[in-house]
DNA sequence: TGCCCGGTCGTTTTT
DNA sequence: CGACCGGGCA
């Protein structure tokens, strides 16, 4: 240690010129390291002005930012996410792509909006075709690059893609629908900065060396389209410098390359290569445990990890009868934690796998009054008045904006329906002039009724009174909007209570809208403030310093910390969940791995899993089987709860893992062995008796003796229903009780078959 | 225009 | 179970 860094630590804040992996574990240093390696290169003689970092998340981009602050200050480094370096580069050359610099980011909801408007004018059925999953496969295609007429040729050379066939009519239209409104999506603020880069070399180099250094965060998580980015700004100055780590690559589902960090040092072939791999954050027993589980990833570079900590406490696993009893159970121990050891509320976070799960919890910890505040939910953004004062923004920066005209053209009502819409849209795409335009000249278009002809004038006439310049900054100019529109109008009718925190999120925003002014004072631009409204996300509200329980889903725990820390769920379909189950790959198995390695390596000093016996997916209660990743790790058990072998003895070992926890993950093994048949079933398998009742719930009579992981051995004493309906009772024989299953999904596995 | 009913569907989601 | 969407009706 020297500066209070260790050697490797150490040679990746001194490393001065030419491209450099960091390979850095959990808890590693990094954000430490690579600050302090911004600050040494400054001390160097750089000019901060051409260093350029990039994070994906705000939050990411807010820390660090505020940790170069610290060691320079006023120094004007530039820490950006890869969308905000891409709006802002593409905010300046935006004519060359086709867009004004004002043009509009749209979020996931108008991006579903403008497929609908497709769909209708294609007069396709949104049902059928469901506009989440058109958006979803658009997004694949841009991110491999292809642009809608070459989509629509290679379409020609396999026809017989239903689906494709379909996204094929709609991608082109989408694309040029983005276009007219002025607009992009997220993809395209990145996509196009790429092709701005490839199709003007000049325009990429000079880039290329107005950032002398390069450094970017999370490199495991880039996307083809990010990869790119990084690559053409390293070509005539490869300064970079990208940290990542492997195993917690958990977005590969998103289109993100595991290979990108893989590949960097064939991509800049001399690339040095640190390793972090000393944890600073978790006690040893955590490590311990997190170790175990992810060298079971066969996909991996083998890394070790390294603590001088001590063991601490093992993690323990916590088992309730149902999720119920499960959130209950934690919010009691969360209080039982801060009671006896002091830990604040702060200082402790639940993770799980879906956001669906954060309701049980949320009930929970409201039965038992423990303050909590999660990460997802709806976010502050997303609020309907809010989205809608956001709605008259986006129109009077980007009159192009159809998405957001259509939004409020009628909010608060002012009797502008859809058919007038529909004319109103119709001769305006004739005419290729804007929505606002078009209602300015209402009198003109066919099909408008009488009575909607003056009210089209006069929104027109509104939305024209309402501008920047007249206001003088953005709050202003959003309190003239709420007054002009009598935007209260908009929740006449709802209740009382509701009425008052819709009022509430106004002020807020407004308050957002006043702090921005105060930022860019000499400068105000609505441009910028709904750019920073647009890419923030439900994270970046959270509060740390909130004296709040933090609940969130594991991906969002990435890059966090906690003293204490639960993941709840650890049940096989939910952790690896059912769909990396279902798909039969491999690497989506170990993503989620990668996942529960990530959530277990937030934990500081205590870690917590959790599973229910019984758990409720989509309403219908199910018994649960154990996750197999739980047989891959450490922990210690509960006493008196779940799992206890019968022939239970006192433990008087002091080691951390007891011969009970041995027993424990014994049996968790055997109810495995039964679990994961049915996904290995094949034919052959049919042949020789060895499937699982689950492929064939059919073969379920009543006498039949099956097993279940939990219950053990029982007897079939009826069966109900057919089909995916389907549904057997068993009578168990200790404890002596009958349970009914779903026939087609339930673990039961017959025994002794005739 | 807006409300209610019924049918459908259901990961994760840095921006 | 609950959110969301579209259709039908007042």
């Amino acid at each position: 240690m020297d500066n209070g860094l260790t050697t490797p630590q150490r040679a990746a804040v001194e490393h001065f010129t030419g491209p450099l992996l960091i390979i850095a574990g959990p808890g590693s240093g990094k954000t430490r390291v690579i600050t302090r390696r911004i600050a040494r290169l400054v001390e160097r003689g750089v000019d901060p002005r051409a260093i350029l970092a990039i994070t994906f998340t705000n939050r990411a981009a807010r820390e660090m930012q505020h940790r170069v602050d610290a060691l320079l200050p006023g120094a004007r480094v530039w820490v950006s996410t890869f969308h905000r370096f891409c709006a802002s580069v593409l905010r300046r050359r935006a004519d060359v792509v086709g867009l004004d610099s004002n043009f509009t980011i749209f979020d996931k909801a108008d991006q579903l909006q403008v497929i609908r408007h497709v769909l209708k004018e294609l007069d396709m059925d949104a049902v059928r075709a469901q506009p989440s999953k058109i958006s979803a496969r658009i997004s694949r295609i841009k991110n491999s690059f292809t642009e809608p007429d070459e989509f629509v040729r290679t379409l020609e050379c396999r026809i017989g893609e239903p689906f494709d066939t379909l996204v094929a009519q709609v991608y082109p239209l989408y694309q040029s629908a983005l276009l007219e409104s002025n607009a992009v999506d997220f993809d395209d603020l990145l996509l196009h900065v790429v092709r701005l880069f490839a199709d003007n070399p000049e325009l990429r180099a000079d880039y290329d060396m107005r950032y002398q250094f390069l450094l970017v965060d999370e490199y495991q998580d880039t996307n083809p389209a990010q990869y790119q980015l990084v690559r053409s700004l390293s070509v005539n100055v490869p300064n970079v410098c990208v940290t990542g780590d492997p195993d917690q690559s958990i977005y590969a589902w998103r289109g993100a390359t595991i290979e990108n960090i893989l590949n960097f040092e064939r991509d800049y072939p001399n690339a040095q290569l640190i390793r972090l791999e000393q944890n600073f954050r978790s006690t040893g027993l955590i490590l311990r445990a997190a170790d175990r589980l992810i060298a079971h990833n066969r996909q991996r570079k083998a890394k070790s990890l390294i603590t001088d900590a001590q063991d601490g406490h093992a993690p323990r696993l916590l088992t309730f009868p149902d999720g119920r009893t499960e959130a209950t159970g934690i919010a009691d121990q969360v209080r039982t934690l801060r009671e006896e050891t002091g830990l604040r509320w702060s200082e402790i976070a639940v993770f799980y796998r879906v956001n669906s799960m954060s309701r049980e919890l949320e009930l929970g910890f409201a039965r038992q009054r423990i303050p909590f505040q999660v990460a997802a939910g709806l976010a502050f953004y997303d609020r309907a008045e809010i989205k809608d004062l956001i709605a008259y923004l986006r129109v009077i920066d980007n009159p192009a904006d159809q998405i957001a005209f259509l939004r409020i053209v009628n909010r608060p009502a002012r009797g502008i329906g859809g058919k007038t819409q529909t004319h109103l849209q119709r001769w305006a795409n004739e005419r290729r002039v804007n929505l606002l335009e078009a209602a300015r000249s209402a009198d003109q278009i066919d099909g408008i009724s009488k009575t909607a002809r003056p009210k089209l004038k006069m929104f027109a006439r509104m939305m024209e009174g309402l501008t920047l310049a007249d206001y003088g900054n953005v709050s202003g100019l959003l309190t003239g909007i709420v007054n002009k529109t009598f935007f209260h109008r908009t929740w006449a009718n709802v209740a009382s209570e509701q009425a008052i925190e819709k009022e509430a999120n106004v002020t807020e925003l407004i308050n957002a809208a006043a702090q921005y002014d105060e930022l860019d004072e000499d400068d105000p631009s609505v441009t910028g403030f709904l750019e920073t409204t647009a890419l923030v996300n439900d994270g970046d509200l959270l509060d740390p310093s909130a004296g709040k329980v933090t609940l969130m889903t594991m991906h969002a725990a990435k890059g966090l910390e906690f003293p204490c820390v639960f993941v709840v769920g650890l049940e096989h379909g939910l952790i690896p969940h059912e769909r990396a189950v279902k798909s039969d790959d491999p690497k989506q198995i170990e993503e989620e791995r990668r996942l529960l390695f990530v959530g277990m390596t937030r934990a500081m000093q205590r870690l917590y899993l959790t599973t229910a016996q019984v758990r409720s997916v989509r309403g219908k209660p199910q018994l649960t089987i154990p996750s197999q990743f739980l047989v891959e790790t450490e922990f210690e058990s509960e006493d008196g709860v779940g799992f206890e072998p019968d022939d239970a003895q006192a433990s008087p070992k002091r080691s951390a893992f007891t011969e009970k926890d041995l027993e424990l993950r014994k049996r968790l093994k055997e109810s495995l062995g039964s679990a994961e048949r049915p996904l290995l079933t094949t034919g052959a398998g049919l042949l020789n008796g060895t499937h699982d009742a689950a492929d064939l719930p059919q073969l379920f009579a009543i006498g039949m003796r099956v097993r279940h992981p939990q219950y053990g051995v029982g007897a079939v004493t009826n069966v109900t229903g057919f089909g995916r309906r389907k549904s057997v009772t068993v009578a168990f024989q200790e404890p002596s009780e009958s349970h009914t299953f779903d026939a087609a999904r339930c673990p039961l596995q017959p025994v002794g078959m005739r």
